[in-house]
DNA sequence: CTCTATGCAAAAACTTTGCAGGGAT
DNA sequence: ATCCCTGCAAAGTTTTTGCATAGAG
């Protein structure tokens, strides 16, 4: 299966909570916050925080900040950009690729802020 | 003077902390979170914070949240990106205009995050 | 058995709120 | 004189760290 796999070419102890997790991550189509995962399975902070920072570290997963103070995590899938609303502070993945590119710099994703089609209406 | 006209025209009180505050935004090419203001003069994070706030609110300064947990303010002026660095945290703006669109969301802002030029060599 | 991971509690970092006194109009 | 603004202190939020115990390999 893709979690044990995953644990184990990390080098990493494969704990109920790591699968926990992983799995949560696997199945989500969105970013989540700790808020998001905490409200799905019972897991202590600490211990959420350090495995969501060594998954980052192993490239497992990838995050960023939002407009709300939290920061959302999800695996590292091919790159895209993220849509946060400032009504709802909802997050979204968007889909279509993105090509922008700046002398210099290396962009490795892109947050678009605005207000999100169900705001919108 | 350009201060206290916006200061008149929002109808709020011209106090010397708004003038240095508003000052600095003026000079400054960044956007600038409250320890840069902190550095540059003395104010009460109370006082910076519920300033910085009513001149979201008057569209006089807009926001965004970095990847360091801080809020990075600036004048509102002509829409344009950020650059935001994962290795030093340091904030830029991009002059070239972007123009991206997603059918029923209104973007407002873009934050491009990965590594900008400095740290890049 | 050894070494890493977990959970609890306490601390840290940034921002917000309450309150009394001060300043702008 | 009125009403808004300021500074200090305390509280609120999210994330991090210390430490003793538990669990994976």
């Amino acid at each position: 299966m893709k979690i044990e796999k995953l644990i184990e070419e990390k080098n990493l102890k494969l704990t109920s909570a790591r699968r926990e997790l992983l799995e949560i991550f696997f199945h989500s189509a969105k970013p989540l916050s700790f808020e998001d995962v905490r409200s799905r399975i019972k897991m202590d902070k600490a211990t959420f925080y350090r495995n969501v920072s060594k998954f980052e570290e192993q490239a497992i997963l990838g995050s960023f900040e939002s407009n709300d103070k939290k920061r959302y995590y999800e695996l590292n899938t091919l790159p895209h950009a993220h849509f946060v609303c400032k009504i709802c502070n909802g997050v979204e993945c968007i889909k279509e690729p993105f090509s922008m590119s700046l002398d210099g710099y290396v962009i490795e994703d892109i947050i678009l802020k605005g207000v999100c089609k169900q705001c919108n209406k």
